[in-house]
DNA sequence: CAGTATTTGTAAAGAACGTTTACAAAAAAC
DNA sequence: GTTTTTTGTAAACGTTCTTTACAAATACTG
């Protein structure tokens, strides 16, 4: 699955080839996988010498899994194939409730209707919501933006109520998965890249980290919190509770913020970008003071992850489009010089769908392999683990 | 080795007892680690009924190695078991020499003579030492300390001179690994603890990160320097390049600085401590300065890494028995309320030699699994690897 | 104090899984 | 139409771990 995820489709033999593993080794792997529809075959027309190969890929007409992004304002719905291409018309949409138990309802009757979109097999629900999310109870912790999923745990609660395997994700770390696994940038892909950090610059300032190849979650899954680093003392309100934090000074809505200050008015992002594209207004000032923050944020990136890449999600560029080498130049004069050199900036190219349906094909291929220790499943490395699993003495 | 390491002497019983591997393949891995000097066995008396076990423990009879730690001033070389417990009357120490040729033939010379106390086989060195090394290169980048090691292959090049394995780490990630493996705090040890951070706050801040169970890397090595992170805007000038890095303002040697500047002259942080403990200075003043930027520091690395435990190696705390109390008082006001609660902050109890031995010792055990990937044989789960391992079609 | 129970560690047979080997299927090349 | 090339599977083989059996060494027991 994995030669699969980061190659594309191709035939047992290319496989084969790819994996250092046998042909008749392939073959049985491949057939269960088949028989679990998390794979099809199909063919396709080709050239070449010899018999020609019956192609396999991810499932997509056998097999779906269902994406759900929470956001401040709304919630979205959307099936998508297990290469995660997602299903753009089955999409669901729906104003975040005000209560958890009309968003558990909502998001049932919205998941029968994209579940029965297609008639094939829902094979598991990802969740990409805002806020500190407790990877060990999978229970969410603190989300401004939602408060109330504070306390819950969706991904129990759905799983229960859907009967299928669900998992929630921090919205950034599932950005991160969805560029680790999806992700196309200007000079290639960066599929299985093992060191990169994705910056989400919207409505906060997320972080989320994949380092050696895993998604970084720390103790509890609340590492990469980056937008909470104290920053200006005594300054803005947080809706963390603490104030200065740095994503109060960084993101797309802290321009917005210091932008609806001058007009006088509440302008979202959106607005500003649409009213500085007809240039009815400037925001060169504001830009001005977002910017070292913004520059700092990276730098700090830069010094204490070391990725080989940074990719950064925002609005923000498409009001200026000098602002990004600004940003780079600012941020070089700022940093580890080695450091700095050994790391590429580039825009993202994923969306929280995607992440949301990165994560629970995550959750789906790794629980296909004993013994994996993934973001799902971690700490399987622990003699005391494998002691209590091997409790049949 | 990890049950050994983690658990200390145990019998091949006990093995297949934490491990859930059944006796008789404990039985012919053990024998082969024996044959290969790994482990010994040694008997001691004990209570219960049935057979005497025979007790198991890593190598420190039978084999041993050797650890180099390479400071400003001093460079010291130890011996160790394999269990990691240093051998101190074997220490031996010199001057860091002013080049890197002098360096080697010193190293090899203090290599003959450690290596010759005991008549046992050695099985390789740990270099342990500051500045930023690149891991994939084995070599060092830039260490305003030691500046000889810049560009420079120690690790290799020992390797070459002294026939044995030889690796190099970061102290700070060294310090890391040590307290993985080695480390005890009041409420019992931290052996095998997965997530936790190392901040050594003496000659710089340097950190190590230990984040599911591996040394946070990062592309090239570089992960953890949070002491380089922007912090006084045309601030002091640190070793990096820069001015005002966190590190100028928030360890054992900025503390120094800022004293030396008030007594005009230049004092140690060892003589601070000595003159604050008989009475003959305060620096109360001077550590009022320091302490929010090292609160910062701390507040940082919760959010970032959300980490279990952070040790704090320094020797500030000496000057001011409560100080460790502020400092927390201070972090707990600025840091994310669930992360900072999930993280004790302690004093380390581990040394840089530990570090380099525990180093040489990871690198040794993980070079017996095939296809692991820890801090020395990284990226093993990509693909392409295992197919140009298996180029032999 | 001899016999039994208990625990340890190893040898030999058995099961699981991947590999080597052999071969049928399907297309292009000659 | 035959040969060559490539693909995919079936059967035999090897390796590795497990199950089973058993000897060794001690404590408990009547």
């Amino acid at each position: 699955m994995r030669v699969l995820q980061q190659h594309g489709p191709c035939s047992r033999a290319d496989m084969t080839r790819r994996l250092g593993v046998t042909a008749p080794t392939i073959s049985k792997a491949v057939s269960s996988l088949l028989r679990g529809r998390m794979l099809e075959e199909f063919d396709s027309k080709q050239d070449g010498v010899g018999r020609p190969a019956r192609q396999l890929r991810l499932a997509t007409e056998t097999a779906q899994v269902i994406g759900l992004v929470i956001d401040a304002q709304h919630c979205r719905l959307v099936s998508a194939g297990l290469d995660g291409q997602l299903h753009h018309e089955s999409l669901c949409s729906f104003e975040t409730p005000k209560t958890y138990r009309s968003l558990i309802s909502k998001v049932v009757k919205s998941f029968e209707q994209v579940s029965n979109g297609r008639a094939v097999e829902t094979l598991g629900l990802g969740i990409s919501m805002p806020g500190l999310i407790d990877y060990r109870q999978q229970q969410g912790l603190l989300s401004p933006n939602v408060p109330i999923t504070n306390g819950q745990s969706l991904a129990r609660d759905l799983t229960e109520k859907l009967g299928i395997g669900c998992v929630m994700l921090q919205e950034s770390h599932s950005l991160c998965l969805a560029q680790h696994h999806y992700g196309d940038t200007e000079g290639g892909n960066s599929r299985g890249l093992d060191n990169f950090v994705m910056l989400d610059i919207g409505a906060g300032l997320g972080m989320g980290v994949m380092a050696g190849g895993r998604v970084l979650t720390g103790h509890s899954g609340l590492a990469g919190e980056l937008g909470h680093l104290p920053r200006i003392p005594d300054g803005r309100a947080c809706g963390c509770g603490k104030r200065g934090c740095l994503e109060t000074v960084s993101c797309d809505s802290a321009l917005a913020w210091l932008v609806s200050q001058r007009v006088g008015r509440s302008v979202s992002i959106d607005e500003i970008v649409n009213l500085a594209q007809s240039g009815e207004l400037s925001v060169e000032d504001e830009i001005g003071q977002v910017l070292p923050h913004l520059s700092f944020a990276i730098s700090a990136v830069i010094s204490l992850y070391n990725p080989s890449k940074i990719f950064i999600c925002g609005r923000m560029f498409e009001l200026d489009n000098k602002l990004f080498d600004k940003l780079l130049a600012a941020t070089a004069t700022d940093t580890l010089a080695p450091a700095f050199a050994d790391c590429e900036i580039v825009r993202a190219s994923v969306s929280k769908s995607q992440g949301a349906v990165a994560g629970i094909i995550e959750y789906l291929t790794d629980s296909l392999v004993p013994g994996v220790d993934g973001l799902f499943a971690p700490a399987n490395n622990s003699p005391d683990i494998a002691t209590a699993a091997a409790a049949n003495q």
